[in-house]
DNA sequence: GTCTATAATAAGATAGAC
DNA sequence: GTCTATCTTATTATAGAC
């Protein structure tokens, strides 16, 4: 147990250094060369771990969403009435997005690149399947007005990335509290079949 | 002038099959040379009416913004009362973008690329400045509920780049209609004063 | 499992003829 | 203003020692 350790290691320093080029770089302006140099090993070690190049790309994808999708649920509390858990599924986007900056990047610039294979987009459906759920649920109960649901999730996860970007912006504390609340305010009067909360 | 019509044709069908290759493949996936190949004249043709590569891409950035820029103030009817005419520049812009997807596909590469010089970017911010404007007036007229700007104009801007790609992915027609205008009703649900419209 | 060295290829940009 | 040919450099991925 404790020999594999040191090549987990490897891996894990090889994705880490490969999510910050990418997002700084890109893709293809990043040399494996480079990634293998800022992980600390060498080019050989890298191909030793992955196949190549877009194998790799997509393993770091499929690790962000992964450990993103992980904490969502994680903070989700089923007892609550669906509203809270909406509103708290929405904070907890919010958060997370704010304080994984590089993280939130490589997302966007893997999400409109083209070639992108689809097949490893949809691997990652299934870990967020509750969310869109719970939506059905909220509209169901009468929570949220009777919106198609595809208008409904668009909706809500683009004002979120919005506002991601524009707390981000904003020094920490109750300037970025007000700017997640007002966001929050607007997703509810524009989706709630009840007044603003 | 009829001399000048065949460099500045040369010029166009580069700038056009830039565009067509970036949206598929992407900035640095794409050669060079396979963009002169796509225009149907030689790589020297393309260095010489583009210093670099780089200077074609921002190129193409910004002959799509001024187009799109020109095509939404060209609807706009400032005798119409600030309310129909933001929800008409709404309209506008889904209907530009469900038009013309090349064009957006390229607008979201390249917006959310790295090391692409922000000054680029800041240099179509006047041609849009009008929007920011009459939400202002909207807010001042009590259309709007008092959001901060860039919470709303966020909102507005991310939730109708959402309902694009929905309402592109629906055949033209009843169906796609459903989709803008319950897009539309969420958006004004959201940010509106009064009930909805 | 990691290294160094390198093979094989392709890229951006230029030179100089026409 | 456009072409062909090419220079220079950088890239992905592999080979083989340790």
């Amino acid at each position: 147990m404790a020999d594999t350790g040191t090549s987990d290691d490897t891996r894990e320093k090889i994705l880490r250094s490969a999510l910050r080029l990418f997002t700084t770089q890109g893709f293809h302006a990043t040399p494996t060369a480079q990634i293998s140099r800022g992980a600390g090993v060498s080019t050989g070690a890298l191909f030793h771990h992955f196949t190549d190049k877009a194998t790799l790309t997509s393993e770091v994808y499929l690790a962000i969403k992964r450990e993103m999708a992980a904490d969502l649920r994680e903070g989700d509390d089923m007892a609550l009435p669906v509203r809270k858990r909406i509103t708290g599924g929405i904070r907890r986007y919010i958060e997370w997005g704010v304080s994984h900056p590089e993280e939130r990047a490589f997302l966007n610039l893997f999400y409109h690149s083209p070639n992108i294979c689809d097949a490893v987009k949809d691997r990652t459906y299934a870990d967020f399947r509750w969310l869109h759920d719970l939506c059905a649920e909220a509209v169901a109960e009468g929570v949220i007005r009777d919106v198609p649901h595809p208008v409904l999730f668009t909706v809500i996860v683009r004002t979120a990335d919005g506002i991601v970007d524009l707390a981000a912006a904003v020094p920490p504390g109750t300037a970025r509290e007000e700017v997640v609340d007002a966001g929050l305010a607007v997703i509810w009067h524009g989706i709630g079949a009840e007044g603003p909360g």
